[in-house]
DNA sequence: CATTGATAGTTACAAATGCAACAAATATCG
DNA sequence: CGATATTTGTTGCATTTGTAACTATCAATG
């Protein structure tokens, strides 16, 4: 005679992640679409590689969690685009580091700026704890299983 | 001289909620995909008609956040599959009522017991009020703009 | 009621994605 | 060394998605 404890569904968290995750990456996708043609995971490498430096195609996909299918199609356009280049690692000819070219940089640049902004237009009704929360929670499911 | 405050990149809500959304996802699919041969949209579908009961098209359009065209090819797939039925609305024959089956409805209860589970799993290591926190702060992001 | 406009839903075509097979370079181990 | 396995990255094909055009029904206006 027990009854079951259901969660509200529309509480589902995998859910309200897609919603929020959509939501905001299609609000955020007119700052870099039209301006620089770029794709959300263009945008995604471009960012990774103004944050972190030069990287290969490989720990991209490690440190940005994409499959390298993803990577390789998205390294393909940035470069058609003149947004990076590639070289050989002498040492290990499987690897090609990427860079970005001085137009990669001023793009990075500006929209590192937009990112910023957005960001806080996006918290600006959250409590810095809540903001903080928020984060670390969100990191954990990232990695989560 | 001022120097600008950037975000660190990786803290950029919409890639951290990406990220999160991606991660539990597929994480999730593995409960529905091979049991029950549905796709993501099939699934918002279905718990949408599960929690609410009969609902047209459009309304799950406006209260899942999807658009037309995914609803409209997650409900033949669910028809397909017999996990539920339409019938035109007599009073406006453009509307269809979309109402779950015997199987359609022995599907979402399994899965709603099953994503209690799993979103159970995913805010263990939170506390109460971490969780209300998130929640709202969810909520308010897939609103947002 | 006839024309025009709006709404619910479908479909065709192009673009993006996932998966598996692939090539090339290197690592391992007899 | 030489055979086999592993790693990095690309490509082909099937699936999924987005956009726009379409059909069918209903509403509004003269």
């Amino acid at each position: 005679m027990k009854e079951k404890n259901h969660l509200q569904i529309q509480d589902f968290l995998p859910y309200l992640l897609n919603r929020a995750a959509e939501n905001t990456s299609l609000d955020f996708q007119k700052t870099y679409k039209d301006r620089y043609g770029m794709l959300r995971t263009e945008w995604r490498v471009l960012f990774h590689l103004g944050r972190y430096g030069d990287l290969t195609a490989k720990q991209i996909c490690t440190m940005a969690d994409l499959h390298k299918t993803k990577v390789s199609r998205a390294v393909s356009a940035l470069e058609r685009q003149r947004f990076l280049e590639r070289t050989r690692v002498p040492t290990d000819r499987r690897n090609e580091l990427l860079s970005l070219t001085k137009q990669g940089q001023a793009a990075f640049g500006h929209l590192q700026t937009e990112a910023t902004r957005y960001h806080e237009t996006l918290v600006a009704s959250f409590t810095v704890e809540e903001q903080a929360i928020l984060q670390k929670c969100l990191k954990q499911l990232a990695n989560f299983s």
